[in-house]
DNA sequence: GCGTAATCGAGACGGTACGTCTTGTCTTTCC
DNA sequence: GGAAAGACAAGACGTACCGTCTCGATTACGC
């Protein structure tokens, strides 16, 4: 979890690494972060049903309430928790060429999601909206709409060179690439290989005229 | 509820609605029906997490300990209600046509999936194997690998007829097909139509230059 | 029960009738009685078995991990609502004549402990004690050894006085007073009338030469 | 527990060593002296809260229906399997002189009560009493009544040799002969040792004038 | 010697209470 | 006014026994 302790509030001058005790003027940055760690090393040691907000605030070193005050669930502090985290890892890359960029982008999203401890948080967080449609709706808006965007970009960036046809249904194109992807890390657990990417994006490149 | 009472004891002859109280030789069907119905009622009643072993215990009017006597989770006992109404509803159909076959079967699946009780209880099971490992594995092979099965059925069928290559391999086909479908249902939540299914049949066809 | 209300907190103002829902500092003062009132009531209502934990926590309209939190069994919360009522009701009484206290106390301690509900809590726990070795540690050092000094007041009293011999051994001699009274209430039951207590007190006043 | 197996039934020839069954008139000795014995012994092992009739079927090797066929409860068998010992363990001797009597049976009361197996039935048994009035009735009747006839046996056959005045009040003068025994066993549990035995005694022979 | 009737083992059943756990709220005290 | 501490009401967890019941096997007696 060191990832976020790099970003950790050096506070003007390294003089506040004293215990935080409530002040007036604002949240305690050092408990928000101990929190977000706490909750996502909880969910990688023990699973989700291991993750409390109990046990978060012992393993933080923090008032339940503290916790309470911040975040209405223990489902949110994992999305904040993985939000810091998602958008630096899974932006696909831009080599300006549509099947050389998804020929790349492909295995490592497949890699992400399957076998890091971010993908561990966002398959339980998708878990999660199948119980409880409140944060269905929270979990789409804040995170999967922004990783759908992401997952787009290769093609809506064909489609500006005019590599793809400029009616070209991007977002629906999409789904058929990624669709089987995610179907298999999340429904089916089966693994994703350098096989099964090439197959997808050899079908999109075959029906798309490109190959 | 009702697909179930339909299965209820007819009794050889009426006459033994009388309460059964267990015995030396089996359990009570009736606690067993009973126990089932009640924790998928209390699924789409309440969602996952307003299903509990005393709340099902209590509404099928059965002892706690009945339900944990044959049940080791509640989880499982929806998997067992589930898997009473998946093996007659999803069966993909026959007409010897495959393109036929997918363009009724893909449309139906995704209803089944996104809009039907039955289909709720399958994306609480799904979202449930993220949550506890132990019962991924039980899910995969109790229910999840027969679907596979089913949904790979008109591609194999195809192939047997001659109408698809003999080498085609139709489990990463089907991922392909059914994929995006899944996704969508499980994973963004957007719906399914018809234009949606009629591109992923399209793109199949196209590809094993069937069109 | 009103004994009890008699000590409730007078608030150092009575502003404070309002709700007490924790805090840092100490436990609440409502729930604690609350559940001792709940315990004997229960008791005399319904006898020990009728004594649960959930039962006294339902009526003390409490929860029952507040029980837990402070008293580790149901026996445990019974002593302490009897030990509340025992000092001040079991007292002997102190004439200034050895023979005159024990006409006085012998037959109010019989009246006691075999018709009040004070005493049927002390019945309670006496039997309890053979149920539970722990818990009899627990009783004689708490209840039974301080009742037994309360019980040789009167003979040490009398020794001090000059009434009876300094060498008396005053703790066996009460044994002799008591015992067959314990005997009758906590073993067969039988009632202990004026009679059996004066005969009591005649073979004591006799046997030390006082009559 | 071997003081039964010798009342064993012989079998009307030793053959029936082979296992019964049940039939259509009379009971299986066999399954009545099963759980008697596995009644006390788990009374001895793991005391009064450990007996269970669930406990007692399985050690006894026998249907918990068997149990519950025979006796409406746990405290029930229990009281049987007292019964079968007490009568021949608890008589007071009769040497002819109730001096010598008393001198011997109430160190052995005193031993039997505290400090054996059939005692701590008994302690449970009288415990018992208290937390069930019914249970009370039936332990008065069947067992306590009894053993108080036999203790006042000293004193009565005193009577009838003339060594004790006619009008002598045997009940009384017994409880206030071993009420003190039975009070330090059953309430104080104070060790009951010789010199209190003999204190009793001292006192009873001098208010009788028979010292 | 055959049916009948009571007993036996086994064990599932509807229940009650257990003691533990987590949730989310509230209160107090310190900074 | 934020934070630590922690008591509180609520209620589900999974377990242990309760006392009832049904079942099929066993066995002694009486026709």
């Amino acid at each position: 979890m060191e990832r976020r302790t790099r970003t950790a509030a050096q506070d003007t001058a390294g003089r506040t690494a004293r215990r935080h005790h409530g002040n007036r003027h604002g949240r305690s940055e050092e408990a928000r972060r101990a929190i977000l760690e706490a909750a996502d090393d909880l969910l990688v040691e023990k699973g989700f049903a291991g993750v409390t907000v109990e046990g978060i605030a012992a393993r933080a070193g923090v008032a339940k309430q503290t916790v309470y005050r911040w975040w209405p669930t223990k489902t949110d502090v994992l999305l904040d928790a993985f939000l810091e985290d998602m958008a630096e890892d899974l932006v696909p890359p831009d080599h300006g060429d549509v099947a050389r960029d998804l020929r790349t982008y492909l295995p490592w999203l497949a890699y992400m999601l399957s076998s890091t401890d971010t993908g561990a948080v966002f398959r339980a967080l998708v878990a999660q909206t199948h119980h409880d449609p409140a944060f269905a709706a929270v979990f789409r808006e804040r995170c999967l709409d922004e990783q759908r965007r992401r997952d787009r970009l290769p093609l809506e960036r064909a489609v500006r060179r005019g590599q793809l046809p400029a009616d070209l249904d991007t977002a629906a194109e999409t789904d058929l690439l990624v669709g089987p992807l995610y179907y298999r890390v999340l429904v089916t657990g089966e693994p994703v290989g350098r096989e099964f990417t090439d197959r997808l994006v050899d079908a999109f490149l075959r029906r798309t005229g490109l190959a």
